[in-house]
This record gives structure tokens, C-alpha cells and sequence, in this order.
DNA sequence: ATGACGGTAGCATACCGA
């Protein structure tokens, strides 16, 4: 079993790479985020030429998130729910393999930076940390379906200095500030797991690098980008890996794809 | 490394992002 996420930020301009690495990839399942696109206007034909059935939360121009899976799949919910959210942030699937059901979540969760015209406006901080307390909330909840729960996306949060090429300049950005790290860190104390962190104490783990300034060819990159995992799925956890190879690409996403494996069942030797 | 860069809407430039 293996999922990937990926931000793909808008997947009409990138359908043809996106194809390609869904091909050589062949993951059963992948989370999509800033698909930046209505449903009317989401690439099913194509999806689905490749073996996926996709589910989708779109949105005009911004955010939009999706679940695309070669398996029996249904949607549980859009949006977290009791969280009232104009943006198109979090899609939770049920997807049903080798009679073990799996429950998994597309999120993307907000950037909580100002405007830049308005350095002092805490307005989208706010936003970012009810989101995230909503988050935990649900999630939660989610940990009495003692089921293997992947909670897959664009977390939009440098947990660590480890996570960050230099800390020292994301001090008071809004994805490293000490409260929105604490928030990621609780739900990590109700028991879930970083898949990538798990494996690989020492690797940066970078799954995001600025189109400018050469951030990719010198590796100033930031870890955003995670998998969480609820014990029954960390149980089964085998590999997790950064896919670098699409980022090098031309007209990539400033974001590249982190990929998981599971064991089909927690009992069985592979 | 707080700029330059990219996507979208829509036709010039504004907004968003991390």
C-alpha cells in the first residue's frame, strides 16, 4: 500500500507532469493539495484514464484539496467537521483494501502569514490557529475508531529547527512561531506519529523549496509537508521517502511529493 | 532571502503563498 501527498499547487498547470510521475509512481492512493481548481473544472477524464477515482473538494483560484485511489473509495467529509471554513482545506476518505478499511485525510492547512501590505494584521493567524485547534479536536475523535488512521498534506508548520534550513530567519513567520508548533505538537502527543521523522532522525526531510533565488539547487528548503499516523497505521509503516525527482523538473511546484508504505495488515511478515 | 517567483482571473494588475 502505498500513499502519497503531494501540493501540486494547480493541477491544470500541471496535469501532463503530474500524469508522468503518477505512471512511473503508481502509488494506490494520493492526497492533493492546492489543486486551485473547481470541481466543474477538475481533470477527471484524465485521472481516471490512469486507473484513479478521484474525490474532490475544489475551489476557485485558491486552496482546494483531493484523494485520488485505485481502490473502492467514498468521502466522509469536506471540510472538518462542526468547523465553519470558507477555504477548501480538508477532505477525509474511507478507502477499502484487502478488507482492512483505511481512513485518510487531504489537508492543507492555512499559512497563518499577514498580508504583506499589512505586516501588523494578525487576522490570518487567528484563522490558522483555530483551524488547527479544530484539527486536533477531530482528530481526536478520529483515534476511537481504533483504525489505521493517514492524515496526509501541507501542514504549513517548520515543527523544528532540524525542519528548516535556517531557523533563524523564519523566527517570526508564522510557520515556525511557538504556538503554531505547539499546536502540531499536541496532536503528536494524542498519539500520532510523523511518519517521516519516525524513520529518518537525521535527514532534513525538505519538501518544500522558493521558486527563487536557486533555494532548490542549494537546498534551502523547509519540512511542511507530513504524514500522520494513528498507532494501527504506524504499525503497519514500512518506508516513508521525499520524491525529489519531480521538483527538478521544468515548471514544477514549489512543493515535491512524500510517499509512504504500509504493510496490508499489522500482523503479517513482509 | 521580506525579494523574486509563480498561478489565477482576465486583460492590467491584484491577491495569495511560505
Amino acid at each position: 500500500m502505498k500513499i502519497a501527498t503531494f501540493n501540486i499547487n494547480s493541477i491544470g498547470a500541471r496535469i501532463e507532469l503530474f500524469s508522468n510521475w503518477l505512471k512511473e509512481t503508481n502509488p494506490d492512493v494520493v492526497l492533493l493539495q492546492e489543486i486551485k481548481t473547481e470541481y466543474n473544472s477538475f481533470p477527471f477524464f484524465e485521472i481516471q484514464a490512469l486507473g484513479y477515482e478521484a474525490k474532490v473538494l475544489g475551489q476557485k483560484i485558491y486552496n482546494g484539496v483531493a484523494v485520488l485511489s485505485r481502490h473502492k473509495i467514498k468521502t466522509i467529509s469536506e471540510g472538518i467537521p462542526g468547523f465553519d471554513d470558507d477555504n477548501s482545506r480538508y477532505l477525509e476518505t474511507e478507502v477499502e483494501l484487502d478488507k482492512q478499511t483505511y481512513r485518510i485525510a487531504s489537508i492543507y492547512l492555512p499559512n497563518g502569514n499577514p498580508p504583506a501590505n499589512q505586516p501588523d494584521d494578525k487576522t490570518k493567524l487567528d484563522y490558522k490557529l483555530r483551524w488547527m485547534e479544530a484539527f486536533y479536536r477531530h482528530l481526536q475523535k478520529l483515534l476511537l475508531l481504533h483504525q489505521p488512521v493517514i492524515i496526509g498534506g501541507d501542514f504549513n508548520v517548520i515543527l523544528t529547527p532540524d525542519d528548516v534550513y535556517n531557523p533563524e530567519a523564519f523566527r517570526n513567520n508564522a510557520l515556525f512561531l511557538p504556538e503554531v508548533r505547539r499546536r502540531l505538537n499536541s496532536i503528536l502527543h494524542l498519539g500520532y506519529y510523523d511518519a517521516f521523522r519516525t524513520l529518518h532522525p537525521h535527514e532534513n526531510g525538505y519538501t518544500y523549496w522558493d521558486y527563487g533565488g536557486g533555494a532548490f539547487q542549494n537546498d534551502w528548503g523547509m519540512r511542511i509537508d507530513y504524514f500522520l499516523l494513528s498507532p494501527q497505521a504506524t504499525d503497519c509503516l514500512l518506508a516513508c521517502e521525499v520524491d525529489k525527482s519531480i521538483r527538478g523538473q521544468n515548471k514544477p511546484s514549489d512543493h515535491t511529493p512524500l510517499v509512504i508504505e504500509l504493510k496490508r495488515s499489522a500482523h503479517e511478515e513482509n
